[in-house]
DNA sequence: GGGACGATCGAT
DNA sequence: TCGATCGTCCCC
């Protein structure tokens, strides 16, 4: 929460290197029942009109895609199998529809306000541990998968189109600088029907980080 | 106007 | 392994 903002030309990177950069930083978001913040630890990059798991795939703009060709920085959040929403950071520079894809966070703050927006009843009466921090194996069905996270952040279709340099959601350096973070990569997560796509090594998290979605 | 489908999740 | 659930996209 400390963290320094990042600035638009952070952004102005081919997904494919945003995706690992994204790694270790903040993703923030003020709403009005509080403020709930996470440390992106897991993402996907979806690589435009040549990409054929990418929903810009083909070149051609829709309504949902617009603001992928816009320029970079800025939010674009879809709704999948009609329930759950997705976050992606837009990628690249005006007319490149890229974007990588939020897959998991590990809380940091407004973790009562992500277990009561989650509803997991189980976990209402979770403390933390002396230190401050709280317990891992118990709050990394948080935030560990894309719909997850959006639904603890409270992200959908309102803020689509939102920067995330200067708004109330909003990505942070990565407080750690200094320390070089280990990242793996391996094949992206449910993308079957891309044919050759769905075997790129496109999808990148923090070695060993236990927030990490199952996959 | 209609139908097929999906960058997921959680229960079985 | 499978069902939920609905906006988007594309075809008729």
């Amino acid at each position: 929460m400390t963290s320094p903002p990042i600035t638009y030309s952070f952004f102005e990177k081919t997904a494919l290197e945003l995706a690992p950069a994204l790694l270790g930083t903040v993703l923030v978001h003020e709403s009005p029942e509080g403020v709930t913040a996470g440390r992106i630890v897991e993402t996907e990059a979806y690589m435009g009109p040549d990409d054929k798991a990418a929903h810009s795939y083909g070149g051609r703009p829709t309504e949902r895609t617009r603001v992928m060709y816009g320029p970079a920085g800025y939010a674009y959040v879809y709704l999948i199998y009609g329930m759950h929403w997705c976050l992606n950071a837009v990628a690249s520079e005006i007319g490149t529809p890229q974007a990588v894809l939020i897959r998991a966070l590990e809380p940091i703050d407004g973790i009562p306000l992500m277990i009561e927006r989650r509803g997991l009843s189980s976990l209402t009466s979770v403390q933390q541990n002396e230190d401050g921090t709280w317990p891992t194996t118990k709050i990394k069905s948080l935030t560990n998968g894309p719909g997850k996270l959006a639904k603890a952040m409270s992200i959908d279709k309102r803020q689509y189109g939102w920067s995330l340099v200067d708004s109330p959601l909003r990505i942070l350096q990565d407080s750690s600088d200094g320390i070089p973070l280990e990242i793996t990569t391996g094949p992206r997560i449910g993308i079957d029907y891309a044919e050759e796509a769905k075997e790129y090594p496109w999808r990148f998290w923090i070695k060993g980080n236990p927030f990490v979605s199952k996959g």
